[in-house]
DNA sequence: GTCTATATGCTGATAGAC
DNA sequence: GTCTATCAGCATATAGAC
């Protein structure tokens, strides 16, 4: 039995929002739908939350902390640099594919007038940077702009979520391992 | 001297409700705001689309025509599949990201209560049927996944309308040729 | 075809009682 | 901390004159 403190009602709006957010889009959800979703009224969520765009940049906070955590965690698991980009691979699209409506709302673009959109972009460039470091250990072919290469695998994850259902495509570590695969190996025969 | 016509009001207006989609989100945009950039009142839309969602769907329309023109273009012009799916990829990419405000407009996700969301999805499959006919002509090794290929490819493409700008990274023909470049090579050389 | 005028409803946010 | 009540504004869409 847990008592209803501010820090727990706060999550529960937290959720509420993360829901909306991710089944209607940030514009389309309104304040009154994740009061109900949070058995709130409407007013109640101004004393935890300044705004509306306050609590997008909220949600986007937790999501970034738990897919950081999540990939940060492969980091160090393996001695070969290709296994420990396989892994954090593995770890970003799993987070970002079963982690619940905190990804899909942080999938989708943030709208332009946005108050604290800045630090949005800032914390995904932060998380990201996981990856400059991993693509910076791999020996690769002199040619190879590393930049494109952990562009070219991060759209590749990141898009997913415009495609992929649980029930009728391969699981997320299986796709990531396939898409590092396909970098390393070559695919011309010919 | 162009006269004034049915037919080129409504593409006036086309380009604006692509301009107001793409600078504010579909959602965000009014149609005060789009018939503002149409030089009209707002109740003069309704003569030549529905509603706001109809719009939308008109946009995806004129996109989806534009870059299926410009991709098709490229898928006779070479012999070798490694080299017609470069000049897709190099098309698709160029019309995405320099193709203007139809683009940037399409690109974003698509509300889940707009009426005609499933003709969207359907006209996007289509055209990038055209990546599953690339893909099949090529010869891979015997454990790569082609669907898996096709999509990390589109993926890594797609993505690049959230990170790229014009004056800061390679040109998209360049990025293209690099996307296939990476996987057609091995780029393992430990 | 485009206009003026307006219906109807929902929006984010605030004031102030409890 | 949460509530009731409400503000002021903007949304999409329609009616009907011209």
């Amino acid at each position: 039995m847990t008592k209803p403190t501010a820090a727990n009602r706060r999550t529960q709006l937290l959720d509420a929002a993360a829901g909306c957010f991710s089944r209607d889009g940030f514009e389309a959800a309104s304040m009154r739908a994740i009061a109900d979703e949070a058995s709130m009224r409407t007013a109640s969520i101004y004393y935890h939350f300044e705004s509306k765009d306050d609590l997008l940049v909220a949600v986007h906070e937790e999501a970034l902390r738990r897919i950081s955590e999540a990939t940060g965690a492969a980091l160090h698991a393996h001695d070969d640099p290709w296994e420990r980009l396989e892994n954090a691979c593995a770890a970003h699209l799993e987070t970002l594919l079963t982690g619940g409506n905190y990804f899909t709302a942080v999938m989708a673009q943030v709208p332009s007038r946005v108050e604290g959109r800045e630090m949005i972009f800032k914390m995904r460039d932060d998380y990201e940077s996981i990856f400059s470091e991993l693509v910076a250990d791999l020996e690769l072919p002199p040619d190879t702009d590393k930049d494109t290469l952990r562009l070219m695998l991060l759209g590749a994850m990141n898009w997913t979520f415009t495609w992929w259902h649980r029930d009728r495509d391969p699981k997320p570590r299986t796709l990531a391992m396939r898409f590092v695969s396909n970098l390393r190996t070559s695919l011309d025969l010919s």
